[in-house]
Parts: C-alpha cells; structure tokens; sequence
DNA sequence: GCTGACAAGATTGTCAACAAAATAAATCGC
DNA sequence: GCGATTTATTTTGTTGACAATCTTGTCAGC
C-alpha cells in the first residue's frame, strides 16, 4: 500500500486480483480496439499496471496464450496475437458451428428478465451506433454474442463464445474494412424480435446469416501477414 | 512415490518437456480412465513423474483448471475435476452443437488417406473391443471424436473437441454403468460409411444421435456429486 | 471414551535473486 | 560515412528459499 504514483486505475485498496480477473481485463481491451494485433506485452508493464507480482502476469499470459489471443514466442515475450486469414477463417467456421445453437438455445430459454436486458442492451448499442463512438460500438456489438451465450445458460459455449468474440475483433482490426463498422445493429435488431416470439429456429438461421455477413465483410484475400506486415508493406 | 505416472516413460535423459506436452499426457491419462475424477494430483508427485521442474508443473495445472479438467483449490492442490450432472449436461449439450457440424465437415473434407486413418482406426476399435481391453476401447472411442476433428480441419474446433472428450470420460467414469461400453462402434462404423459417401449431412445427424445415445446411457439423476461424495454415502 | 485444542509435518503460494537470451548501443574497421 | 562486430542494457526464464495454509497426529480435559 505504501507504493504510490501507479498509473493503475482503481487500485484504491489491496485489489490482489486473480489471474481470471486480469484475463478477463485483457480480454476486454482486446474486444474494444485498445489493444490492435502485435502489441508487446511486456512482463514489467502489466506488473505496473494491475499492480501484482510477476508471476502473476505470466500465468496470465499463459492462460491468454492457451485461448490464442495472445502469442507467446520464446525469450521474446508476449505479444496479442495477429491471426492469419486461415485462422480467420477458422474462427469464423468455429463461430457459425456454436453460435446458431447458441442462439437457439437462448431463444428457448430466455426469461423475461433476460428479455429486458437484451432490449437495453440493444437500446445502448443503437446510441453508441448513431453518436460515433466506434470503439463503444464495437464492445458492446461483441459483447451482444457474449449475452446470448450467458442467457443460454452453457458455461462452456460461454468459455468458447468469449474466446471467439475476441478473436474476431483481432481479425476485424487486421482485416476490417476501416470505419466501416461490422456488426450491423439491425442484425441483432431482428434476432431480439426472435426472442422475443420465442423462434429458435429462427434465431438461429438469423444468427448464421448475421456471421456469414461479418465475414464476407473482411479482406480475407490479400496477404496482411501480421507481424512481417512491413516487409511486404515496404516492398514498393 | 509414483502413485501415479509411473509410465513415465523413457526419461532417460534431459526430457525437458514443455507444459504442453504434460497437459497432452495428463488429458491422456484422464481419457484412458488412469486418472479416476478426484484423484489428486500434487505438485511433488508430478514434478517426479515428469522429471521438471515445479514450475512447470503449476503451469501445467493452471493449464488444465482452464479447461475444468482439474479443480485448483486453494491452498489444497490440484485434483481431478468431478464433473457434477449440470457440467455434464453442459458438455454434452456443447457436444451437440459443435461435434455434428465437424462430422459434416469432415466428411465434405476428407482425403483417401483420412479414410485409410479412419479405417486402421475402427479396425484397432473393434479388435479392442472384441477383446476385453476395457482401457483401450474407451480410449480408442475418444480417440475417434478427436480424429475426425483434425480431419475437419479446424484447429479451434480440434481443441474444444479434445477438452469435451476428456471431460466426458470423466463423466463416464462417474456417471456411467459400470463395465458396460458407452461407446457402441457400431455407431463409428456408421459414420464411416458416410464418410466414404461423402454423405455430410448424414454424417451430422448420424453424430448427433450417437451423442444423444452416449447421454442416454448415463445415470444423470443420482447424487453423485464427486468430491463431497462421502458424506451423502456415509450419511446412512 | 469422546471432544476439543495444540503442535508437528507436509504442501501450496509468493517472492527475490540469478542465469540466459535478445535487443539496443557503441566501437572498430573499411 | 557505412557495415559488422563487440559491449551493455533490458527482458525473459528458472531456480531456490521463505511464508502462509492446510493436514495429520497427539494430548489434555471433561
């Protein structure tokens, strides 16, 4: 406690927070943008950063490293991972496998509390949307996904979703049509009227469109390597 | 000493394996039913059984937690994650979602030489299971999901499909009939010959009744919740 | 004889120092 | 002045020791 000049936000008390919560953190940072691919993450800034020990960060990065949202290289360091198109397109396969079901799911579970929840949640989406707060925009569109998997009520799918919603804002960071942004609200507009008639089947042909068109809205053609961007970049 | 992973095998010299490779052992041992659900598993025990250092092994076990395939208890170590009958459902239900769609695309996607792989593979099943090796059919049968995963090509895939298969061979081990095989390989034997048609939707449907089948065969309903398990058994 | 507290032992969690590797800087040669 | 080698600094990886916690075994008290 006696340490001060942190530039750790609310560190206020003896946060001592777990390795999970700092995933989670970085998860987030991840989802909004604030975080693009390639980024070091070195050991000593973290430290800083969340205010714990060492060893701390590096179970973290492990842990990020193990889900592939960050890419962990030998006495290099920790940097967040730049996926390549082929793991673009994985991620996108992997999406389009779990998330109708996902929504199906949701749909037919869905109380009448998590109703309303979806309506704000979509209510916050459409202000973020028509005021220009991309990086707002872009969280909360991920962060829609990660609802539904909560409102499914699979912890799994959950894991699973959470991890993939990451990754995909990486891919969109690479390979996203700049200011362009991807998840169009009118989609999750239509999946929330789903719901709300109680349409499984609907909401998870719904879902599959709406992530099909996310896809053939990326540049998965070109070469955007990444890391050895510059390289090619610089060629001519 | 070597309560467990006494096949350690030739660490004859400076192995100096990675954690990556301990997590693939220990899911391993998990699936061949060598690691019954509880078992615990201290750092010093692994430590010897792998010849690294402790370090290395509380990765591994972080590692692992993530997946819940062990349950970290603080300050008490690691054991073997007893799944309760909701994670059960969960895993299946995720079963559900994700292994049909990888079937189809499996069978869409496989080569000749996965076809040779997947026939060698429901030989080695069936000599197994007409032989009473018990350990080797369970094994085998895991092993099945998990190799047409890879066919399907998907890595993100391959990786979910290798924790669920894990953590329903600890379900089995709790939750399933004893000596009784859960997976019947003439469902396997099914899927092949869709397979050889590339027949994907067949393939699809032909998994998901082979999962529901599997789910059927459990007794999901029964107490049995694992760790605290002694108390309700003692209880009278 | 049984219940409680208490102490000894073992196991896990954390930290700090050290070693190895890579990056950055500086010197030397051309 | 430019490039290559060498030195210095930073960053990562590992080991070991120490503190905290839990488990086990023992014993006093009722």
């Amino acid at each position: 406690m006696g340490t001060l000049g942190n530039t750790a936000e609310q560190d206020s008390r003896d946060d001592e927070l777990g390795e999970d919560e700092i995933v989670e953190r970085i998860f987030e940072a991840i989802i909004d943008q604030r975080l693009p691919p390639g980024t070091k993450l070195s050991e000593a800034a973290l430290c800083e950063a969340f205010n714990v020990g060492r060893m701390r960060i590096r179970q973290s990065l492990l842990l990020l490293a193990s889900r592939e949202v960050v890419d962990l290289l030998p006495n290099r360091g920790a940097f967040v991972a730049s996926p390549t198109t082929e793991q673009a397109r994985e991620v996108f396969e992997a999406r389009l496998m779990i998330e109708p079901n996902v929504a199906r799911l949701a749909a037919e579970r869905a109380t009448d509390a998590d109703l309303v929840r979806l309506e704000d949640h979509l209510r916050l989406e459409h202000e973020a949307h028509n005021s220009v707060k991309r990086r707002d925009a872009i969280r909360l569109s991920g962060q829609f996904h990660v609802l539904l998997a909560e409102i499914a009520g699979n912890t799994v799918a959950l894991r699973m979703v959470k991890e993939l919603v990451t990754r995909t804002s990486l891919i969109i960071g690479i390979f996203g049509s700049p200011g362009v942004s991807n998840c169009r609200d009118e989609d999750h507009g239509e999946l929330l009227a789903a719901f709300q008639n109680r349409e499984g089947e609907m909401a998870a042909r719904l879902m599959a469109d709406h992530l099909r068109h996310i896809e053939q809205h990326l540049e998965l053609s070109g070469p955007a390597e990444g890391a050895s961007d510059l390289v090619a970049l610089f060629r001519k």
